[in-house]
DNA sequence: ATAAATCAGTTGTCTGACAATATGTTTTAT
DNA sequence: ATAAAACATATTGTCAGACAACTGATTTAT
């Protein structure tokens, strides 16, 4: 069981102002109330005010201006791509969320395809030898299982020679895992695992290998798209 | 000319750390200098360092326990994903940047060609009307043939029905076009339009007409690529 | 009427203090 | 002597107030 973390005082407030942004309270070009009167809304001292506020200046979402006030920039401007935890409560932008995943590394795939070298080749067959003798070995296997699985991922998307392929997905993976519980989500995605599953992966890595790029984005997406069916089919996800 | 905005002295000092993790100088699982330490050593106050500290804490770069320190975090676990301005002074970075960019376009525009409604296709096809008109008045139009262009393919984009996409694409093309003095490459980009290039976008449209997805994926990137290609064709930009 | 000076309001920064928490040290009880 | 408890110390988190820098409007002087 996970501990909840400390909640922090400048974060919580940002997020506040951050939904009523998206619920359409604060509109773009709106001001925001002043930071002494934010302040003694949420009872905090103007310092966590001014915290939150610098937050969301950094990803671009509200802009401030010394002497007159903050106001909220127009939604073309951001500049972040963040994942906010509210994805996951709703099953429409889940399934978008895992679209564009798939999208993202099918595409890493197909660069790989042709920009790899022997070196990462072999090292993405070594990650799958890694799945196949764990499947073999079954039961127990489990997180070797799923961890391979990551890892081979990875060093295909690494193979593309795409810092912000890795770093993009990186992220993606990251939010995807920390948000569905993951532990839960690993034993899932294991039990179905089987010989099916692995040749989906072969099928990839095979045409890594003989460096087609259509094929390894067809492989790709198939494993992918599959992948996102099984897990949103699964009872504890169907009914967000 | 733009002026210099007046710099925020915790996008400073954040930036300067940044870089420091970038660079190698702190690795993951590195602790941070005290707050105390580092508003010596910048100078400034502590509060201001809290800020800085604070944008990290939320991008996931760093994190924070209370009485004991802040320290580097592991670098899969990003929570956001932001395209520094250094990407544009260096060229393979930009290069990287815009073969994501394409990748992900052209996702979208694949998704477009069977999620597409009549409606939306008709608002495509409107800009694309508009970018014909304007190649066709030539000379001072060079505004309106870029505009359509963006906002053509973030029609296709938002009739792909994945929000994710029209946020994603639309942060990083925000990035692209104010780091390389939007301006001059406006009309760089506009001078050198022809019939060529309309034809480009005239084959993705027909390819979402006909629901063909695998032909719109082909028409976008063979568009994105040689617009890519032309923009780094280019002086101001070839000596990066 | 126009231009300059003044003023009030807001963000940006500084300073100092205290609260909350973790770690290491010392003292004390057994 | 050992283990537990109390204490001291260091660091982050929050609070409070002040001043600086800047903007926009108001007032005043010419």
């Amino acid at each position: 069981m996970k501990i909840d973390r400390p909640r922090r005082l400048p974060d919580e407030i940002a997020k506040n102002i951050s939904f009523a942004i998206e619920a359409g309270q604060l509109k773009p070009g709106d001001r925001l109330p002043t930071e002494q009167a934010l302040s003694d809304q949420f009872g905090v001292a103007r310092t966590v005010v001014r915290e939150a506020i610098s937050l969301l200046k950094y990803d671009g979402v509200i802009q401030s201006r010394r002497g007159v006030g903050a106001f909220i920039a127009q939604a073309g401007g951001r500049s972040a791509f963040r994942i906010s935890p509210a994805c996951f409560e709703k099953r429409k932008q889940l399934v978008q969320l895992l679209q564009l995943r798939t999208g993202v590394q099918t595409d890493a795939s197909a660069l790989a395809a042709t920009a790899r070298n022997n070196l990462q080749l072999a090292g993405i067959g070594g990650f799958l030898q890694e799945m196949i003798s764990a499947v073999a070995q079954g039961g127990d296997a489990i997180e070797r299982r799923v961890d391979a699985e990551f890892a081979f991922y990875r060093a295909i998307t690494e193979a593309s020679g795409n810092d912000y392929y890795v770093e993009f997905i990186g992220m993606i993976e990251s939010k995807i895992v920390e948000n569905l519980r993951s532990v839960a989500i690993k034993n899932a995605r294991a039990a179905e695992w089987g010989e099916d599953v692995l040749a989906e992966h072969q099928t990839v890595f095979d045409a890594i290998s003989a460096r087609d790029a259509e094929a390894a984005r067809i492989a790709t997406r198939i494993h992918f798209e599959r992948a996102a069916q099984r897990l949103t089919d699964r009872a504890d996800i169907a009914d967000l």
